[in-house]
DNA sequence: CATTTGATGTTCT
DNA sequence: GAACATCAAATGC
């Protein structure tokens, strides 16, 4: 079942993130067959006081005006100039924390993933990094915003999460002009999960 | 294996 | 003009 708005309002954007892995992330773009990934890797951002989130000190503009809406939505951006990345947009509205998903493990549309990254195997290139499981499921900015209740991009729950001394916490990566805040054990994966970075 | 480099849009200085 | 929540291909061991 998809998940709920209560899920996504909740206050605590890190306890987010752990429970975001093993739920399954899943798009219907245009007329392409469904594609769904296990997610097995997230990033917490906090708009206040996280040097690292692009919301950080109230920063409202253009690109970062959906994180301060109402928890579950979709906050895509434009990464390197050529990289769609995903977030889920969570807590009430005014308050912008979002979390990154980093990668996903592929179990349904697996052919029109391969298409879409254009590649033969399924191997954890697929879908295991921030850019790659986006390409993979047709993730782009034209979906900036859209509502994670409706049937374009979703997350469901299908029952088996792991726990909690399954999941791992590190420190975050790529972030590192945020000094001491890049060393928030603020991104999680699964353990002994190949489909991470 | 490790390291380097090119690609390249949005935002901020 | 610089920096940036990255990736893939090329180069050097």
């Amino acid at each position: 079942m998809k998940l709920s708005y209560d899920f996504y309002r909740r206050k605590d954007v890190v306890g987010i993130s752990r429970d975001l892995l093993g739920k399954v992330l899943c798009t219907r773009i245009g007329d392409d067959p469904l594609t769904a990934g296990i997610i097995t890797e997230t990033e917490a951002y906090c708009g206040r006081d996280d040097l690292a989130c692009h919301a950080n000190g109230g920063l409202r503009t253009d690109r970062t005006e959906i994180m301060y809406g109402p928890g579950g939505h979709a906050y895509i951006y434009l990464c390197y100039g050529i990289h769609h990345l995903f977030n889920v947009v969570t807590n009430r509205e005014g308050l912008a924390d979002a979390i990154l998903v980093r990668a996903v493990q592929p179990v349904e549309g697996t052919e029109t993933m391969l298409l879409r990254r254009g590649r033969e195997k399924t191997d954890p290139a697929l879908t295991a990094g921030p850019g790659r499981l986006t390409q993979a499921l047709g993730i782009t900015t034209k979906l900036y915003g859209v509502d994670l209740r409706g049937d374009t991009i979703w997350i469901e729950d299908r029952g088996d999460s792991p726990d909690a001394n399954g999941i791992a916490a590190t420190e975050r990566v790529g972030v590192d002009y945020a000094g001491e805040h890049a060393l928030r054990k603020w991104r999680f994966h699964i353990k002994k999960n190949p489909w991470v970075t």
